[in-house]
DNA sequence: CAGTGGTCTAGACCACCAA
DNA sequence: TGGTGGTCTAGACCACTGC
C-alpha cells in the first residue's frame, strides 16, 4: 500500500514512516505508532547501501512536508497556513510535533507566528523594516531610512552569462540572464550602486519599466510577480576603489574607498536565484553585523 | 515570607512566583503550583503602578536564574551544568520547562548541549573554529586558516580613556583603560591590524608578556585568566584608507582600501567589555556574512 | 548498564485576537 | 465567544556516551 511512494520518492524511509501514520486512520492505539515508525527508520528499513540510515525525527519530516507545501505554492506569501491542530490531524501526529516543526521554520524566517491569529507565510512585502537583507545604517540614529530610499533604475537588459555569473546562478555559461543596475539614494545622496543578475527563465518578462513602476522592495516584486521567494543570502565583503562609471553614478571620487558587497540570494532548497554586487558609500553610513 | 525579595528586586512579579515555588518544599500537589503562580502573575500580584504587568513565562524565569548562576561563576566555562532533571528538581518545575530555558540559552551560544553527555558552559577555548567572532575567510577554500594565524603583539599599555572609548566601554572619561595593538598574519602575510581597548579594572594585570605567552584565542585568555566571558558582539564596517603607521604594520600601500571593522564585545547583561578596531586586508580574504 | 539529552504524546490551561 | 498560538506538565521511549 505504500508502493507508490517508495517508488517515486528518493527519501523513502521518511515517507514510509509518514505513510504508515497516514494509513492508520483509527485502528491501533495511536500513541504507539511513532515509536514503531522510529524503529523501522533506524533499523533495517530504507536503502540497505546506506551505512548510516540518517535517523530523522518525526518533526523534521513534518518540517520537510510543510516546506514542500510552501515551495509548491499551496500557501501564498502573507497568507495563513492551517492551524497547528489542523496540521496535526492532517499529518497524523500530535500538535506538539507540528509545533516543533513550525518553531524551526519560524526561526529560519520562513514562517511568522502571531499569537491569537495564526501562522503566516513570511514575505518581503509588509515587513517592518523595508529591506530585510540590507545591513547599511546611517551614522546618526538607527532609523533605517532618513525617509525612504530614492530608487533609480539605471538599466535592465538581457545578457549572456559570463562564467562567474553562470556559476553563481547555477546556470550554463552563455545562457540568457537579466542584468539590472540601480542606485539607491538617502537624503538625495547616492549611497548604494547595485548590479544584479537574475536567471532568465524564472524572471521572464521583467523590464526596467516594471521595476520603476513597483513601489516597495525588489524582493517583494519578485515574490508577487514571479513567485520567487528569497529565503536567505550570503554576502562577501571587501574594500575597493570605484572605477570611472561607478564614480559618476555615486558622485564620488576615484580615491574614496567603498564597501564591495557581493550577495548571493537563495530560494528554497538552496537554489541560487540572484547575484548582486553592491558598492556602498560608507562615510555617512556603516554596515552593521551582529555576532553571536 | 517573600518580603525581602519584593523589596530589593525590581522584577518582583517574577521572583514572587519563583519564591512561591521554592518555598513549597513538599506540601501541596506540585503539579498545580505553576498554574497558580501564573494566575498570580497575570492578575493582581506584582506592582500596581505597572500598567502592563509584563507577563513572563516560567521558562523565562528559569532562564534568568540559570543566567545568574552562569554570571556568578557557579558553573565554570567548559564545565557541565546539572542535568535537566536535577535542575527541574532544584527549581521545582518540570523537565520540559527547564529544557525550554536551556534551549534558548543554547540558541544564544551560552550553553552547548551534547547528547548523552550533558549540557556545558560555552567557551572561546576548545572551539572547533579557532576564532568565534572572526568573519574573515581566505578566497580559496573555506578553511579558516591556511595554517593557524601568526600573532604579533605590538603594544600593550595603560592609557586614559578618550571620550569615545569611554562611551563605548561605559566607563568615565579619563579613566584608565588598557590599549593593545597586534597584527595577525596568514601564510606570513600581515592581514589584520587590531587596536583594542579594555576596561582597566577587570583586566588588571594584563601585560604584553602574558598576551604573548598565551597560545589560543585572546577571548579564551580573558575567560581563564580574568573571568570575563564575551557573549556577543556588534560590528560596524566601513571602507577606509590606512594611515602611515598602519601601512607599515600591514606592509601595504597607502592607496590600498581596507576594511575597517569596529567591534564592541559584550559580557553578560549587555555590559561592554571590549572595543576593537580592526583593519582587514581584503585582496586575498573577504568578510563573510550570512543573512537570514 | 546507567545517565544524559532528544523525541513524542496527551491533556490542561493561559494569553491574545477577532467577530 | 470561539479559535489561535503559548505555556506547562507527566510519562513514555529513543539515541548517544562512557563506564
Amino acid at each position: 500500500m505504500i508502493d507508490k511512494v517508495t517508488e517515486t520518492d528518493s527519501k523513502l524511509t521518511l515517507h514510509i514512516v509518514l505513510q504508515a501514520n497516514l494509513m492508520n486512520t483509527e485502528s491501533n492505539s495511536l500513541s504507539d505508532i511513532s515509536a514503531v515508525a522510529n524503529l523501522e527508520l533506524a533499523g533495517s528499513a530504507g536503502s540497505p547501501n546506506n551505512p548510516t540510515p540518517a535517523f530523522s525525527p518525526l518533526y523534521q519530516q513534518i518540517k520537510t512536508l510543510i516546506l514542500q507545501s510552501l515551495q509548491a505554492g499551496e500557501w501564498k506569501p502573507s497568507a495563513a497556513i492551517p492551524s497547528e491542530m489542523d496540521l496535526a490531524v492532517r499529518y497524523k501526529v500530535s500538535q506538539g510535533t507540528v509545533r516543533k516543526a513550525i518553531d524551526e521554520l519560524a526561526a529560519e524566517n520562513l514562517l511568522v507566528r502571531r499569537q491569537g491569529k495564526g501562522t503566516f507565510v513570511a514575505t518581503h512585502a509588509e515587513q517592518q523594516v523595508q529591506y530585510r537583507f540590507l545591513r547599511l545604517f546611517p551614522d546618526s540614529g538607527d532609523l533605517q531610512g532618513e525617509g525612504p530610499a530614492q530608487r533609480q533604475i539605471i538599466d535592465c537588459k538581457r545578457v549572456r552569462a559570463s562564467s562567474d555569473i553562470a556559476k553563481a546562478l547555477a546556470v550554463r555559461q552563455g545562457e540568457s540572464v537579466l542584468q539590472v543596475r540601480r542606485v539607491l539614494s538617502f537624503a538625495s545622496t547616492p549611497t548604494i550602486l547595485e548590479d544584479l543578475w537574475l536567471p532568465g527563465a524564472p524572471f521572464k518578462g521583467l523590464t526596467a519599466e516594471r521595476l520603476r513602476a513597483y513601489h516597495g522592495p525588489m524582493y517583494a516584486l519578485f515574490e508577487t510577480e514571479f513567485g520567487v521567494r528569497m529565503v536567505r543570502a550570503e554576502e562577501k565583503i571587501r574594500a575597493v576603489l570605484p572605477d570611472a562609471d561607478q564614480c559618476v553614478l555615486l558622485k564620488t571620487s576615484a580615491r574614496t574607498p567603498l564597501l564591495s558587497v557581493e550577495r548571493t540570494a537563495y530560494t528554497y532548497n538552496d537554489a541560487p536565484m540572484e547575484l548582486r554586487r553592491g558598492l556602498y558609500v560608507t562615510d555617512t553610513h556603516y554596515y552593521r553585523n551582529a555576532l553571536n
